[in-house]
DNA sequence: ATCTTCATTTTGATTAATCAAAATTGATCC
DNA sequence: GGATCAATTTTGATTAATCAAAATGAAGAT
C-alpha cells in the first residue's frame, strides 16, 4: 500500500527534479519543500529507498527510479485531471482548485478518472497549462521561452503559468494573462524590474521580472 | 481536527442508532460493524467521548452526542450526494458507487459539496433512495413499508434499497426493481420464503423475504 | 593538520490507530 | 455464596509520520 504521505513525496522529488534535472535532489531542498524537520525527510526518503521508489545516497541525496517516477506520473495525471474537472465541469475558479486537487488527488480511483478523462474530452494540459500525463505515465512537456526571455515585438500565446499559489493566480486572472491569451512584450528594463506587454492595440499592463518569469509562451502567426 | 476515523466511528455509531432508537450501542456490536478488534472499539470512543461526539457509559455503551449527530449527518451528506453525482454526471454504475464515496466523503470540500448540490438541483435522495440531509444536518426520512409488509395486491412504487452490497445491487437491477420502478406484490409464501412481484401484467418475478423487507415501497395512486 | 561550520543523520519521544492477549466485571446458575 | 461465562476493558506492542535535539561528517579556512 502506498500512503498519500509516500504520493506526496514522490511527487515533490519528481518536481525537484524537473526544476534541476541530472542533479540529485538534497535532503534540504526535500525537507524545505516538504515543510518538514529535515530529519524527517531523510527518514520518509529511506522509507522510499526500502520500496523500491527512489535511490538515497546517505549524504549525496536522492533519485527517483523509474517506477518511483511513474508513480510521481500517476499522481500528477490524477491532480492535473481533477484539477481542470473542478474547473469545466464544477465551475471552481482557477486559482482555488490546486489546494482541492491536493486533497482528491490520493483518493480518486482509477474508473473515476477514467470517467473524468473522458467527460473532459481526453485534455492535454490543467487549467494552468501544465501537462496531464497518460495513463501509461507519458508526458509532453515542450520547451517554452517565457515572459522575460521571449522576443519583442513578436505576438505570443501564453500557454502556461508555473506557480499554484491562490493569490499570484488572482493577480494574473485580473491582469488578464490566463494561459490562451494572446500577448507581445512591447520592451524590457531589467534595471526597474519591468516587462511591458501589450495585450491589445489599446490595452497594456507591466510586470514584475520574477512574475514574468513564471509565464510561459509559445510564438504564435503573426496574425 | 477530526480525522478520517473519527468520522467513520461516528457515522458507523449514528446507523446503529437508527437501527436500534433509544438504545445504547455497544462495544461488540460497533467493534464488528467496524471490523475491528473490541478493545480498539474502546478505545476510539473514548476518543470520541473526549472530543464531545459521543456519551460513553463503560460497559454501558456508547450513544452520540447531538454534535456527534450533527458531524454524522454530514458526513451521511457528502456521502449521498457524492453517490449521486457518481451515478448522474459520471455515469458509474449505482452498485458500485458506495465505496467510491466511502472514501471521498472525507475529502470533499464544502465548496466542492455546494457546487455538486448545485449541479444535481439539490437533491434529496442518493441512488439508493437513502434520503440526503441538508447542509445544516436535517433528514427527511418517513416511515416506509417493505415489499414483505406492504398490502397485498395495491400498486407500489419502489422508493430505496436498504443494501450497499454490489452484488446485491446489482441482483437488484437485474431484477428490474431499482428506485422509482411500480410493482405490486401478487401474494406472499412466508413458508417457502418467497414473495411474488408483478412488474407489469406480462412481467412478474420472486423475492426472498430478506430481500423483500431491504426494498422499501410507497403505496401509489391506482392507475 | 586541525578547526569550524553547516548540512545531514541519528536518537528518543509523540500521536493516531490498530492488534493480541491478559485482567476485570456483571450476570447467571447451581 | 461461590463458580462460570461472555462481554468489556486494560495492557503492552506495532506502524506511519512527525519533531527536537544531539551526534556525525565532509568541506573549506587557517
Amino acid at each position: 500500500m502506498t500512503t498519500s504521505t509516500v504520493e506526496n513525496y514522490v511527487k515533490q522529488l519528481y518536481v525537484e527534479q524537473e526544476a534541476n534535472p541530472g542533479e540529485m535532489v538534497l535532503m534540504g531542498r526535500l525537507a524545505a519543500a516538504m515543510e518538514v524537520a529535515p530529519g524527517t525527510a531523510t527518514s520518509m526518503v529511506k522509507t522510499l529507498a526500502d520500496a523500491g521508489l527512489a535511490d538515497y545516497q546517505p549524504r549525496g541525496g536522492v533519485r527517483l527510479t523509474s517506477r518511483g517516477q511513474q508513480l510521481a506520473l500517476h499522481v500528477l495525471r490524477r491532480h492535473r485531471l481533477v484539477e481542470l474537472f473542478l474547473v469545466k465541469i464544477l465551475g471552481l475558479d482557477w486559482s482555488q482548485v490546486h489546494d482541492e486537487a491536493e486533497a482528491l488527488e490520493h483518493v480518486v480511483s482509477d474508473i473515476v478518472l477514467d470517467r473524468i478523462d473522458e467527460l473532459l474530452g481526453y485534455p492535454t494540459v490543467d487549467p494552468h497549462g501544465d501537462p496531464i500525463p497518460t495513463s501509461s505515465g507519458r508526458v509532453h512537456d515542450p520547451k517554452r521561452m517565457n515572459l522575460a526571455s521571449c522576443p519583442i515585438g513578436r505576438p505570443q500565446r501564453i500557454v502556461r503559468v508555473l506557480d499554484q499559489n491562490p493569490a499570484f493566480l488572482q493577480f494574473i486572472e485580473r491582469q488578464g494573462l490566463m494561459p490562451g491569451t494572446k500577448v507581445t512584450v512591447a520592451d524590457r528594463e531589467p534595471a526597474a524590474d519591468a516587462v511591458r506587454l501589450r495585450l491589445s492595440p489599446k490595452r497594456e499592463t507591466t510586470l514584475g521580472l520574477a512574475a514574468a518569469n513564471k509565464i510561459l509562451v509559445e510564438a504564435t502567426a503573426t496574425a
